[in-house]
DNA sequence: CTGTTAGCGCGTTCAA
DNA sequence: TTGAACGCGCTAACAG
């Protein structure tokens, strides 16, 4: 049923070697000998036995990716560019989630001994500072990178740990930048986790930039989560006030569409009479009750991969990086 | 820097033998030994090698998962359940997208040379009737388990081949019993997508049960595909007409979604005026516009390893199963 | 209870 | 241009 090398080898009445060598295109076999061997190797189906190669070579082809969840957005969208691009380079992928720090090691280890040249991770957002994970990746001396969040004690990037992030600096600006030119001048802002540290740069680069552009905050500014149900609430307490924004930046999409339900509930028009933004363009803001005005990113389980797989061509180190943001203009905004 | 059981044993004073099986626990090791080998373990931080482990026990611990996409509310739940399922199992799950037949074929191809125990398969949505993917996996002689969609050419099941399915017909009947409760006698209709076995039952059991209860489909009743962009521009055609449903079922969330949105849009209100129902019980059904009657399905993925995982313990047959349906009731059904 | 022998299927090394 | 020996890290089957 299985076709080995030596099956290939007697039929043939070569070597394992030449056979071997054969398949792998070396240099040192002759072509008639080739076409022979590839021949054979199509008629019977033979595929290499992964295990004997990996434990020969010390390479898996494969890396691991270890994340909270595949149901969210962040979890497929990290997955499934991280999967895309490895198959590309004709690799593949390890799943893990964890839902806890010791999970989090667990897979790690696991995936370590089961020959992952590299570890991707996506952290639960978590306020420690330090990471089991991380650690036993640096035991054995594997080359990790995290997607979006990092622990504290990542060293200065020793050129095995990397990470790579969105751009919320820059998001914010293209939000900002979009809402001034249609006029709004007061935007309340309801953000993300503040445990994460992206969400927390988000806000930064709002504040910043609502101050340099003459903006104001009006109503409320602050974070309430990553499910809309929170936003919802928090955004009905900023209705109730005497002063209202004419516009709302959210820290994500699952956000704004909380913010979104709370303001149409109290019969406000969108974008009639109000502006909301997003960030993330995920499922959500195509698909809410108004398609959302929000923040797009390129890939960062993309960037990833590729990232590792130069430094491993160039025999180099990983540097950080981070993913460039695109302002997706939908029917959530308009003239204030 | 990597430890091996050949470390172990050296500073330990053992043969290597001692240790691998002191450290699976087996039966005739001194419980004193197997406390010292432990501990050291631990302690240097040992891990075995799987490839070594596979290569020898011909078993190499994970499973293959090819499915169509990750981003997608389905992908996302079959890969999560099943993520999971085999992790408690001790085994991991690798990944890989295929976008075409082809792919298809050359994941599963790929996934057999890496040593896969089995092939987890979400198909695209196709009207081929045969499966290159299926071919491959049974020349290897390996099992192979359909998510949601299988092939004609599956035969009768050798055993070998087998699928798991969500119970369409159940769920149709309990938004039936749900939406007759609430006095709603006309109903329309707007289903998934036509070339989707699935899909095409939950239109025959919400036909058979729309008779068997008395009640009457006005307005229309089509199959709008996957997503809410053509259940909008159909619903509103529905909205247009004279005789209008007192309610909406419709055969995804994705559908439901566009549908509410023209509803709302045409300024009648839900449930006030007209009810909707769903199917998924995915992220939409929560967050859209107005929160979703829905069904819920048990995990799929979940559901298959499982049936895998038994098979292979008895060494019996993998039989084809159906995860069962849920009514969960929301906001966007009412009296009619 | 513990150790020895003998590979699993492949690829590196070096000799033919 | 080809092949033989050897070993990667682990474990099944047997001795001791």
């Amino acid at each position: 049923m299985k076709v080995r090398l030596r099956d290939l080898a007697e039929s043939l009445g070569l070597s394992v070697m030449a056979v071997s060598k054969a398949l792998r295109d070396a240099p040192d076999i002759g072509s008639a000998t080739k076409a022979r061997v590839r021949a054979e190797a199509d008629k019977r189906g033979y595929w290499p036995n992964e295990s004997a190669r990996s434990l020969r070579v010390k390479q898996s082809g494969w890396v691991g990716l270890v994340l909270p969840d595949l149901g969210s957005e962040e979890g497929a969208m990290v997955s499934g560019g991280l999967t895309e691009a490895a198959q590309e380079a004709g690799m593949a992928v390890l799943v893990g989630i964890a839902r806890t720090a010791k999970e989090e090691a667990e897979q790690v280890r696991a995936m370590i001994g089961r020959g992952a040249e590299a570890i991707f991770f996506l952290p639960r957002i978590s306020t420690e500072h330090r990471s089991t994970a991380l650690e036993a990746a640096n035991r054995a001396g594997l080359p990790m990178l995290f997607f979006e969040r990092y622990p504290a004690d990542v060293g200065q990037g020793s050129g095995r740990v990397s990470w790579v992030l969105r751009d919320m600096r820059g998001g914010a600006q293209l939000v900002l930048d979009h809402l001034h030119d249609l006029g709004h001048r007061s935007v309340a802002y309801l953000g993300g986790h503040s445990a994460a540290r992206s969400h927390a740069e988000h806000f930064q680069g709002i504040q910043e930039g609502v101050r340099a552009r003459g903006m104001a905050f009006v109503g409320g500014m602050l974070m309430v989560g990553l499910h809309p149900e929170e936003a919802e609430k928090e955004m009905k307490k900023i209705l109730g006030k005497k002063e209202k924004p004419t516009a709302v930046i959210c820290g994500t999409d699952a956000v704004a569409t909380g913010a979104i339900r709370a303001i149409l509930a109290a019969g406000i028009s969108i974008p009639g009479e109000m502006s909301v933004t997003g960030l993330g363009d995920g499922e959500l803001s195509k698909h809410g009750a108004i398609p959302l005005t929000t923040i797009r990113f390129s890939s960062l389980g993309r960037a990833g991969f590729e990232i590792w797989k130069k430094a491993r061509e160039d025999n180099g180190e990983m540097k950080p990086a981070i993913v460039k943001s695109e302002l997706i203009v939908r029917e959530s905004t308009g003239k204030a």
